[in-house]
DNA sequence: GTTTATCGTTCACTATATGTGAACATCGTT
DNA sequence: AACGATGTTCACATATAGTGAACGATAAAC
């Protein structure tokens, strides 16, 4: 059962290759960071720009994504169902708090924001949106993870956890604590652990099998944040518990 | 030279199908439409779901897109710089003339609107961004056309064009006049041809090597704007004009 | 409740497309 | 002018992609 396409692999990774990386790429670049030779590189970016997937630079020769791609995106914006779901609600939040309201969804091993509302106040946290990110990060998605399977949680945990600040959490014991007192509370809040000095309370949604589906979150300065922090927890519960049983989950 | 890879071509064409389709779609329905084995068009999926350009409803099988087409498209959007370049000329254009202001790219054999401000208006027209339309089809890709080269016009205009209405063009000749008059006029004014009782005015910016780049149009119910046709025509040309400048193009 | 049709998935096999590595052309720099 | 880097092309041998049939599961039809 060898059902992987290699060349199609390798152009699937070719293209995730411009996620982290200066916007135009050359041949030999790719050739080094692909770990194939440059000629199949070249057929590679032949191919997908036929496609327009891929777009030459004709002044340096150079390569970028194509606009197919703007266009693909696009759609799986319009398809997916729940984002337009959930935007009244995290509007709501947002105009009631003043502060970043997101709405966080799993994809594989990874999280995203899909949706938000961003703050007012001249001093303000922002999150990019339709960016992946890691499921232990924040805690919009480590309130996702804590209700994911017990398989699921140590496969994410058994890799190491890229350290964004000195607070970052690094031990993966300590990491299931917090998931089990995620589980116990049914929210979280967290400061510093990504950014200095912001804080972020997140809860999470399920779906009508009981499933966690994904969850929203109010991120904001830590000093600002901390003058309603229990009231704006219980808003975010709240918020999540009307979107759950909007699914069809039964407490 | 046989620099084209099968299998990427396919798996490229496959993710493209579901731009004219329902959401999500099986394994026979692609076999099918690609005219390939079920087997081959499995490992096809199984291929970019790995890789999260596609996802699989676990509830009826189906596939549909993956979110990292929208990782992707999002970092094209990020990417293209006259956008924001030309957004400030838009807004300006639209808060002015209260209708749709759109900024309309060439890419390939297609043109897209990559930007746009609605109108605010109760009853107004309004278009779809990041969706790959032929040049022919509206005064924003016309004007564009009519600056390409020859040997791109002809091949634009070999294939039979798409009636969207019953004053559609559809004879090459005519299309060509309409092309010279463009290039005569340095702007086109069109009605119905794509809708019924709508009205576009377009002109094309050209970038520092005096090549076509973009165009701008203006497009709203045709009642609207023929009471100030003339004058917005001058607005739109001027803008365009203005920007064609800022990208070093000399008159 | 049984049959039928259709679906997604798996598999072994062969033709074929793929990746290699070297040679080439072109550019800007030294 | 020589160099080093680039993107591009090519012929070839090997790995691989697509076939077509069989499988199990599901839903519709009788």
């Amino acid at each position: 059962m060898r059902s992987i396409l290699t060349s199609v692999q390798k152009s699937c990774t070719l293209l995730k290759l411009f996620l982290n990386a200066e916007k135009e790429l050359g041949v030999s670049d790719l050739s080094r960071k692909l770990q194939i030779s440059k000629g199949a590189v070249h057929k590679l970016l032949i191919t997908l720009e036929s496609e327009g997937f891929i777009k030459q630079n004709p002044n340096n020769k150079l390569y970028s994504l194509g606009y197919t791609l703007l266009e693909l995106g696009t759609k799986v914006k319009d398809n997916h169902d729940w984002a337009e779901f959930a935007k009244p609600s995290i509007q709501k939040l947002a105009d009631y708090t003043k502060e970043l309201a997101c709405f966080c969804i799993i994809d594989g091993q990874d999280a995203m924001y899909i949706d938000k509302i961003e703050s007012q106040y001249p001093i303000r946290f922002n999150v990019e949106a339709y960016r992946r990110f890691p499921l232990y990060a924040t805690s919009a998605s480590r309130v996702i993870l804590a209700y994911c399977s017990p398989e699921m949680i140590d496969q994410v945990l058994s890799q190491p956890f890229k350290q964004y600040t000195p607070y970052s959490i690094t031990d993966p014991e300590e990491m299931k604590q917090r998931l089990a007192k995620i589980r116990q509370l049914g929210y979280e809040i967290s400061s510093n652990l990504r950014n200095i000095g912001v804080t972020g309370i997140a809860a999470p949604i399920f779906d009508a099998e009981g499933k966690v589906a994904a969850s929203i979150s109010l991120i904001g300065p830590t000093d600002r944040m901390t003058q309603n922090l229990d009231h704006w927890a219980d808003t975010v519960v709240q918020t999540t518990q009307k979107l759950s049983r909007h699914f069809g989950y039964k407490l």
